[in-house]
Order: structure tokens, then C-alpha cells, then sequence
DNA sequence: TTATTGACTGGAAGCCTTTACAGTAATTCA
DNA sequence: TGAATTACTGTAAAGGCTTCCAGTCAATAA
């Protein structure tokens, strides 16, 4: 394998000067220069990370540490995140915390502290005491997507002021009876979402001077078969359905149109529903939903973090607690309308 | 932070002595181990990956390379995978293409040969010579998941094969007129299963001495809004329309069930819908069809890669072509019944 | 003309491990 | 008992890059 030193030959040159020129730095004649690029793309050389990253300290390389990746928000968040850090040149590492108790032990202690990445991007992550002391030791940024981590940086919607919108939305179109379907008690365990977004709703509704009927807060697991269930559960009993429901995601969203219509009721002349997220899918559904661009909010977290690794300054490197609300969007389709009596 | 000589003072040994004990090497005597073990357990010392990979020139490192991530096939296979390696003590670095040409013209010339990987896992991807020369280059081992790559190893499901299921299974339920959704030419582009799986259909027709109408051969993208549109048209034709419709993946499968019920046609009593797959969905769905179980093969391939990687027989390491099927599993559901007339 | 500056350049140290090799002490064998 | 083996252990080289530092040479200033 071609290493720096025939380069340097080949260009007639010392490896001082084919690491200036390769790298960019100042000091180098152009004809210098001229000749080692062209040395290297002939040879086809490409530096060897381990030993740029054992000379310089820096990997070139960020983790991203995620729950799962196999569902459709984590999976998003990180398409975004990962073009736009190859667009940096930066690689990603993925760790997946999904793989058992074991697995997410060795991922904070030895991957993670292997010195193998610059920076870190968690993504939904509740993480305990002991893992957040795992990852502060890093010294190194870490950057949270959706769920914050306590001591750093987080880039989120304001799920609270989703849940207002959304809310919001279906009171506006003369909804008083309004149901939502949020996680599980089990499902909180590693996000923060479904409390805040609940807590928007229930704001919206004491807002407009609407009560809050406990058979209308149903948990729907973030799937679209608990979307399901729960909407069918609500909205099947005569005694009590509400005429709109808000789904803190679009896929338990999904879950509930069919549900309704599986009960014979048309959606949104019956029941209005609405989501957040912007999944693809919504617009196959016409599900009305505040979307949140995941992607973007992906990219976004990314190129702070690059950012935040290329600055100069010794300071923007620390970690601190801080929370950047990424702007939300009302996107109403055809699966909320003005309530008929 | 604390390096191997840290280590060595407070255990009263050199450095090679730990580097020995560590990595669980011979010629080291229990009490030097333990003491060591100890020590660095103590000092929450991790050895850095880049120095040890500059010695041994193993990265304990496998790049992924896929054409999204955010596709329920990939990220499932990733998952798998991603689980399956930590397990083993390999870190993965995730490549996606869909970040544009120049991006992937980066990934394939700067960064996977940056030999930061040990081997690489390709899931679905098609490349281009260009880019096929500049990963055998690597003369690391490859191996595909999904979409073959010339000259190398891959495991995958018997396309053909499980179309030819699928369609059998409608077959021997009586139906005659079988309706096919499958890709675009633009997304066979990417992948091979589209074709394949069409042969299956056509032959398993043909068996049953069947006629092909081309109307009854249509084009979904492989999304589920994609099936929708194909079915409703293919459905809504009353001169032709099928009783049954074989859909090249269960996300298809889905807009097509839908489909039919916006047409006012019951599933599976006026047409009967089979996917491939093993969506998480097809449950809610009742969407039959014929199981690829995906994790299963994201994981098996990351074993064997791994397998591959530690082999002592150097032989192991050479690339050459080679295709292991993964097992297929027919799962019946409430979206196939026999013909009614 | 000489002194000074500035633009380049190359030698070599340093980054942190692993491991070949040589050395030591304890054990076994004759 | 001495010789030969065995079981460890430590020193130092190697791995491939970046970058400090000292040095060269041409251009500029005095």
C-alpha cells in the first residue's frame, strides 16, 4: 500500500511537504504543491487515518449514539446527519443501543472511550447517571437530536408547543371533544416527547376552556398498531368519542384514520386527526401534522456539531447545557375539518 | 488521559506486559495479569484505536455502505448488523450514497480507502465499475447483503424463488387473473430484486398455464403510495381487473389492501393481496406474505464477515463470488383467501 | 554592497500501541 | 550437581503520519 513516503519520491519532494500540501496549509510553493497533487492522485494515495489520527489527536469522526435504527424518526435523523457529515468529511460511527444490556454497556465503556471519534450525536437518548458520567469523561461535544441529555447541547421542536399547535389546530376548526393518543409508560423510558407534547394539549385545552376527559388520553406506543388500537378503543365507545384526536406522531396518526374507518366513520367529515412529524407517508393519508423535518434537524445537529469541532476557539469545544427549538410547521391536509354537528 | 505507560507504573510491570494481558496474550503470569486487570480497570484505561491499529493494521472497524438509511429495509438490515458487530467488538462506520454524486464519489475515493475498515458490508447497492475497482482495491473482504456485487460474497434471499412463492400460493388458492406491482425502472437502478421477483411471478404462472396480461403488470416503486396508485389503477379497470395481486414488497402490499378498499373491494373476499417482506406492519395489515426476516440477515452477514476477518487461514480473506440464500418463510395472513366467484 | 527579511524546505521527534527479540529466573532433566 | 528447558519479562523497533525547528535561498531594504 503507497504511503506518504513515495509520494514524497515520487514527487521529488520530503513528506513534510506532500503533509503541507496535502493538507492544505500555508508554506508551499505552488509548483510544490502542483507536483505532490498530482503525485498523490497518480499513486492513488490516501493517507492513513490511524496515523493522522494518532499525530494530530483528531479522528475525523463523529458518533452517533441512537436507541434503535430501525424506526422511522432515528432512522431519518440519522440519513440527515450522515450526508451531512460526509459533506464535512467527517465519517459517522453508529452505535445502537438496541442490542441488549450487554451490548450498551460495552458501547460506553470501550467504544465509545476508545478515542474514536471527535465528537458524539445522540439521538433520543435517555441516558443514566452512570453512562452520562461515561460520556462527559470523553471531554470531547456531544450533541443531543430530540431528547435532551443534562449538560449539553440539544436541537429539538418544542414538543410542548406542538402539542399547542396541533391542539390548537383542531379547536380552531370548533372541536370540543378532543382525544390524544401518546406513548407508554414504557416507551418514556427513552424519550422525553410524549410528556411535553401531552402537556401542550392539555395547556390548548384549558386555554379554550375545554375539560379533559381521562377516557380521551389513550397510549398508542408510537406505532402504528397501538395508533390503532387506542383510536378504535376511544372512538368505538358511543358514550364518549371525541370528534378530533391528536396523535403525538404521525405513525400512530396512520393508526388511527384506519381505525375510524374500520368503525364506519369518515375521517375528517366524523373525526378529524392529527399528527406531528411529517412522515413521508402523511401525504398518501392526507394526515394533517406539524411537521418537523427530521432530516434537516439531522443535518442541522451535524454542522453544529462540525462547527462546533472546526472552531478555533478552545471554548466553543466545552459542553454545556443549552436547547436550540428547530421551527416546527402546520401542515393541514385532508384528514382535519370543521366539526359538523 | 492515561496511556499504557500509566498503566505499567501502577502495575509494577512494562508496558508490554499490559499490552499482554490485555489483549489476552500467553506468557503472562496470573499475578501480573491480575495486577494489570486491576490497574487499569482502576484508571479507566482504554487503549487508543488508533495506535493500535497503526501496530497491528486491524481497525476493528466495518463500513456499511447503503443507498439510504432511511428505508425500512435498510435501516432493518443495519440494525441487524450494527447489533450484531458491537456484539463481536467491531465498531461500524456508516456510509449512506444518497447524499449526492459528489458525496458518493467522496465515500467510494477518500474514505472507505482511508483504511479505516477491516471489511465492508454492502446492503442493496449497485455500483458502477469505477467504483467496484476502487473497493476491490481495498483487498478487503466484502460482502452484500441484498443486491450482489461482482466478485464478492453476498447473501440474499432467492428472489426468484419467492416470487415464485408468492404468486403459487395465489395459485393454489384458485386465482387465475394475478395482477404483479414491482418497481420502476428507476429504482431497479439500485437494486435486482425487482426483476427477479417478477421472473418468479411469470414462471409460476406459466407452470400453471396461466396468461400474462400486461395490464396486470405494474409499477410501484417499492413505496407504499406507489402500490396504492398501481393497484387502484390495475383494480379499478373492470374490464381486467385481477383477483389477486402479488406486490414485489409488503410496503406496496399496503397501499395496495388500501386501495382496494377505497374501491369499495373487501380484502381478501374480492381480491387477495400478498407482499414480500416481513414487514412489521403486515400484522396490522393482515397482509400476507413471504418472510425474509431482515435483521436475521443483516446479522448473519456481519457474523460471517467477522468470521471471515478472525479466520488464521488467509485464503478466508480473498473476495470471490458466491451467493448463500437465506431462507424463506410463507406467512399467511387475512389479506389471501381462496377465490370467490 | 551587505544586512535583513520572508518564503520554502527537509530532518527528525513525537503520537501510542504491539511485538520481535533478548534476557532473567525458576524449573526439570540427566 | 550442572545443563537444558520453560515461563516470564522488559527493551526497543516499528507502524505512518504531522509538525517543530533549523536551515537554505532569493528578494528586499539600507
Amino acid at each position: 500500500m503507497v504511503g506518504i513516503i513515495e509520494v514524497a519520491q515520487h514527487a521529488g519532494v520530503s513528506t513534510a511537504t506532500v503533509s503541507r500540501a496535502l493538507n492544505g496549509k500555508a508554506n508551499v510553493s505552488a509548483r510544490a504543491r502542483e507536483q505532490v497533487l498530482k503525485s498523490a492522485r497518480e499513486l492513488g494515495y490516501v493517507a492513513s487515518s490511524s496515523a493522522y489520527t494518532l499525530a494530530t489527536g483528531k479522528t475525523k469522526n463523529v458518533g452517533v449514539v441512537m436507541p434503535f435504527v430501525d424506526r422511522w424518526f432515528f432512522s431519518s435523523v440519522l440519513e440527515g446527519a450522515v450526508n451531512a457529515l460526509v459533506n464535512r468529511g467527517y465519517d459517522v460511527t453508529l452505535y445502537s443501543l438496541s442490542g441488549g444490556k450487554d451490548n450498551r454497556a460495552r458501547i460506553f465503556d470501550e467504544l465509545v472511550l476508545r478515542k474514536r471519534v471527535d465528537g458524539v450525536l445522540t439521538v433520543g437518548v435517555k441516558i443514566s447517571e452512570a453512562e452520562l458520567a461515561k460520556l462527559t469523561e470523553l471531554e470531547k461535544p456531544i450533541i443531543g437530536v430530540g431528547g435532551p441529555i443534562p449538560g449539553t447541547r440539544t436541537i429539538a421542536i418544542d414538543d410542548e408547543g406542538a402539542g399547542r399547535l396541533a391542539t390548537s389546530h383542531l379547536i380552531s376548526l370548533g372541536h370540543t371533544k378532543i382525544g390524544m393518543i401518546s406513548g407508554s409508560p414504557v416507551t418514556e423510558m427513552d424519550f422525553h416527547q410524549p410528556h411535553l407534547r401531552k402537556t401542550g394539549y392539555q395547556e390548548a385545552l384549558l386555554d379554550a376552556n375545554l375539560s379533559f376527559d381521562p377516557r380521551w388520553d389513550a397510549q398508542g406506543d408510537f406505532t402504528v398498531g397501538g395508533g390503532y388500537f387506542a383510536a378504535k378503543q376511544m372512538l368505538g365507545n358511543p358514550d364518549n368519542a371525541p370528534t378530533a384526536i391528536f396523535c403525538a406522531s404521525d405513525e400512530m396518526g396512520f393508526g388511527a384514520i384506519q381505525a375510524a374507518r374500520d368503525l364506519g366513520l369518515r375521517v375528517p367529515q366524523d373525526v378529524s386527526v392529527v399528527g406531528i412529524d411529517g412522515h413521508p407517508l402523511g401525504e398518501f393519508y392526507g394526515l394533517s401534522t406539524v411537521d418537523q423535518s427530521v432530516h434537516q434537524q439531522g443535518a442541522k445537529a451535524a454542522n453544529t456539531l462540525v462547527d462546533i469541532l472546526e472552531s478555533n476557539d478552545p471554548k466553543a469545544q466545552e459542553n454545556f447545557e443549552s436547547m436550540t427549538f428547530w421551527p416546527i410547521d402546520l401542515v393541514v391536509r385532508s384528514s382535519t375539518a370543521r366539526r359538523t354537528l
